[in-house]
DNA sequence: GTAGGGTTACCA
DNA sequence: TGGTAACCCTAC
């Protein structure tokens, strides 16, 4: 790839949005074919366009809307923090006077943390709080960080790209798809350090709350993130729907509106053509 | 033809 | 050095 960046210009951005105002997203070679905005959109493809659309608002489903369901999981998160992180294990949050695990800690570590920390912090903050001896899945650690970081349009792309990153380095561990701290990680070491008990805790069962436990082999931390996630996506299909009814109004009235001009236009017509002289406002 | 993940140039 | 945006690749 040693072809140098085409930045965007504003007119080719403008172009793509009314483009996929009249076409909708999805439709990029429809958008990049039609001569209105053929000639801002020609040097682009249907990929370039796909692709911008993307870095803008995050893709066909709406960057947005995908924010919507994030703050929807960390809202949830945040209104029930015991119900989602009640027993994990958590070096951030053991009180280093009693040696307990600070259950009330865990909302005040999750508020201080959101301030953007770097992707191997929060990696290896999920690693330490979620503590999975057999390897965290991704999705996992995804979502746990999605909870309790505010993450930027890609984090998705950048996290995978920084866990490859640490595997080559040597930090982590892949297996399956699963990513374990190496045993020789300071950090594993440093919480284990400060909480003697940690690993005999990671080996226990998780326990089950009994109000509105787990269900289904489902620790309750990944019952509760799953949940989230189902409550969010109804809510996404919602706000499509009822964007989509908006569109459908707006196109109504585009269409009241040019049958009003047709009406006038044919009633001038018919009046010129009858020897009329009209006046016009 | 499109979606989504990966790669890389560029910038602060 | 990390984050972002443009570009590339591949599966569907």
């Amino acid at each position: 790839m040693g072809n140098p960046k085409q930045k965007w210009t504003q007119e080719e951005e403008e172009a793509l949005r009314k483009g996929v105002a009249k076409h909708g997203t999805g439709k990029w070679k429809d958008i990049q074919r039609d001569p209105e905005f053929n000639k801002f959109l020609f040097s682009r493809s249907n990929i370039d366009l796909k692709d911008k659309w993307r870095n803008m608002f995050g893709g066909g489903s709406g960057q947005g809307q995908r924010d919507k369901a994030r703050a929807k999981i960390k809202a949830l998160a945040e209104a029930a923090p015991l119900a989602i992180q009640p027993f994990i294990p958590n070096a951030s949050v053991i009180d280093e006077a009693t040696g307990e695990i600070a259950v009330d800690g865990s909302a005040k570590h999750v508020d201080e943390t959101k301030s953007t920390p770097r992707y191997d912090d929060m990696i290896f903050e999920a690693f330490t709080n979620l503590n999975e001896p057999s390897g965290l899945e991704i999705g996992v650690m995804i979502s746990y960080i999605e909870k309790c970081h505010e993450v930027s349009q890609n984090f998705r792309r950048q996290l995978r790209a920084r866990l490859k990153r640490l595997v080559a380095l040597g930090k982590l561990e892949e297996n399956q798809n699963r990513y374990k701290l190496k045993e020789d990680t300071p950090l594993i070491v440093k919480a284990a350090a400060k909480n003697p008990t940690l690993q005999e805790q990671d080996n226990r069962p998780r326990p089950v709350q009994s109000a509105g436990g787990a269900m289904f082999g489902e620790t309750l931390d990944e019952a509760a993130v799953a949940c989230a996630y189902r409550i969010a996506e109804a809510e996404n299909k919602s706000f499509v729907a009822a964007e989509a009814v908006k569109e459908a109004e707006r196109v109504a009235k585009m269409a009241e509106d040019a049958e009003s001009i047709y009406q006038f236009t044919k009633e001038m017509l018919e009046r010129c053509s009858g020897d009329e002289i009209t006046l016009l406002a």
